[in-house]
DNA sequence: TTGTATGCGTTATCAC
DNA sequence: GTGATAACGCATACAA
């Protein structure tokens, strides 16, 4: 890799005057700039991003902690993250904690020794069952920004981004109420440890309270894949007067359709099925499924740039943002 | 952050001792060690990562340049690769591409300059449309190593992780006319200019040459959602005869299904389905769906392991190892 | 066994 | 307008 130092030597000139034509210093005659600058592009010089570091103690390096990837609303997460720190000429260290507290720990550890400017994190399903918090509040105290999005911690004090769980709910179940005139909705939830989990059971049951409904509710357990169907199908068969389904993760509604469809359930006249999802959730369903739309994309961009933001100006107070999710109605064409 | 110089004059000692007795250095005295470790362990010292990679010209980090992470193939890969790089003391930087050439050659470009020790990469597609290597090959010169996964470049020397593409394709095949008799097989295919589709495509027309059988092949040219579907349903309504469906993605086989089940053809007695898959592929489909099975995840691992190995002892010849995938066939309960 | 000096590549301060 | 020097935090060759 080519150096100022190296540039200097083949210029016969100083290493300080090579960096101050380089920054375009007004003190530096054109001359200079123009030879010095020729030189470099010739020799592809890039400066060293590690020395630049250390010299202004930036990393312009944001440490992102996912409890997964496979998921693909954290995987549209880490998109829209991505694609706003490049934009803002921020690199990204991703991490997985693969849902458990141990390795969330390690990774918050690992990359707390200069190697990044802040965090954006959606907590571990291990860390939130355990309610471990130890971990991230040493992090804060050490003065790196930490930003939590969906999955947060209430008793941490930071920015956070999340999703409007509870409402979102709510109106999606007061919709199968009021406007599809269904009186026994089943809520499915495999996720019922999560805050959003909890969040979203809530907004059902409170809809169903205020039309005086009785409540349904499947917990599946992290069940394996089998189990899953067989559960629904069993619960499906057993209750036959069930007359819409709400999913609250992205899964188990389309899980529901196809066992639904087994029994001879006609969808959507006796059956409605509402689920969590994203872009290519619909495509996957037959007939179209009704998706509470999560903008993952957009939760990733906000959660970045007001890291960004944060690490930019340090006075900056905190704030949550509640991003609303809208609900696609399924066009039933094919 | 605490760091060796201020551990130093709290101890009254110099900054080299502190470093020695920190790094287990054989010249310090067993008393000096422990008060040294007790005061760094006290005051949460931590080396600073910077300076160590500006010291040994080495970052420990691997960027890594995704085409896309919401593609479940290369969230999967991502996978093994962080899992990978964090049991070896590595950092990843993510960048993702997004299929375009620019994205990807800036990626590269950005990253070269200290940030990263090496790549991996699964080249965009636009950059192999368009057969762009230049970038790719910019970066090798000047000595940072590029290990390719899945997506490769024929013409560039590297390390390359690749999955059996043809063979995989022409055995699924075979089996589907040996085994389950079927002799009107269509490929559905979105991903005819990729060099892996190209290849499963060529597997597909090979096996069928060497039955005498005649290939249909049903291109889908980045349709949009409903085009996916209206297509391969007015498709399979005009040809009748058609007998199985082979998809070369992850996606499109379950579109099949759905609409195989809307024509009411009986699946798996007159059409069977196959597709490329991942785990949670079959459970969005009923009845289930036999798939080509990548092993995303191992192809990650043995990536950033290449690649790291590549990295420890540049006199490592390059290779290119070949993953097989597996049939996993449906074992249709539900 | 401990301390001093040097340098990694860059930027900033100051002197010329 | 240019150059010498110091400093970021760490590791190490060398001196004591």
């Amino acid at each position: 890799m080519t150096t100022l130092k190296e540039l200097a030597k083949l210029l016969n000139i100083s290493v300080s005057t090579v960096s101050k034509a380089l920054n375009d210093s007004h003190e530096i005659s054109e001359n200079t700039r123009i030879r010095v600058k020729g030189l470099a592009e010739k020799l592809n010089y890039k400066p060293n991003r590690i020395a630049q570091q250390l010299k202004t103690n930036k990393s312009k390096t944001i440490g992102v902690i996912l409890p997964t990837v496979t998921n693909p609303f954290f995987a549209e997460v880490l998109h829209g993250i991505e694609k706003t720190a490049t934009n803002n000429d921020y690199d990204i260290i991703v991490c997985l904690s693969n849902e458990t507290f141990i390795k969330e720990k390690r990774s918050l550890e690992l990359l707390s020794n200069g190697s990044v400017d802040g965090f954006i994190m959606a907590v571990a399903r291990e860390s939130q069952v355990k309610n471990e918090t130890a971990h991230i509040l040493e992090v804060i105290d050490s003065k790196l920004p930490v930003l939590m999005f969906d999955r947060v911690v209430n008793e941490i004090t930071c920015n956070k981004v999340i999703v409007d769980d509870f409402q979102s709910v709510y109106d999606a179940t007061t919709y199968l109420i009021e406007t599809e005139k269904r009186k026994h909705i089943l809520l499915v939830s495999n996720i019922e440890e999560l805050s959003v989990g909890k969040l979203r059971t809530e907004g059902y049951v409170k809809a169903l309270e205020d039309h005086k409904l009785k409540p349904h509710i499947l917990k599946l357990d992290h069940a394996v894949d089998t189990d899953i169907e067989k559960t629904i199908h069993d619960y499906l068969k057993a209750n036959d007067t069930i007359d819409a389904i709400l999913s609250i993760d992205h899964i188990t509604g389309i899980v529901a359709i196809n066992m639904a469809k087994k029994l001879n359930r006609n969808i959507p006249k006796d059956l409605s099925v509402l689920g969590f999802g994203f872009d290519h959730t619909p495509l996957l369903a037959s007939p179209k499924i009704s998706i509470i739309h999560q903008k993952a994309h957009e939760i990733g961009e906000i959660s970045c740039k007001l890291l960004i933001d944060s690490l930019k100006n340090d006075t900056n107070k905190l704030q949550t943002v509640v991003i609303p999710s809208n609900l696609k109605l399924s066009e039933s064409t094919m």
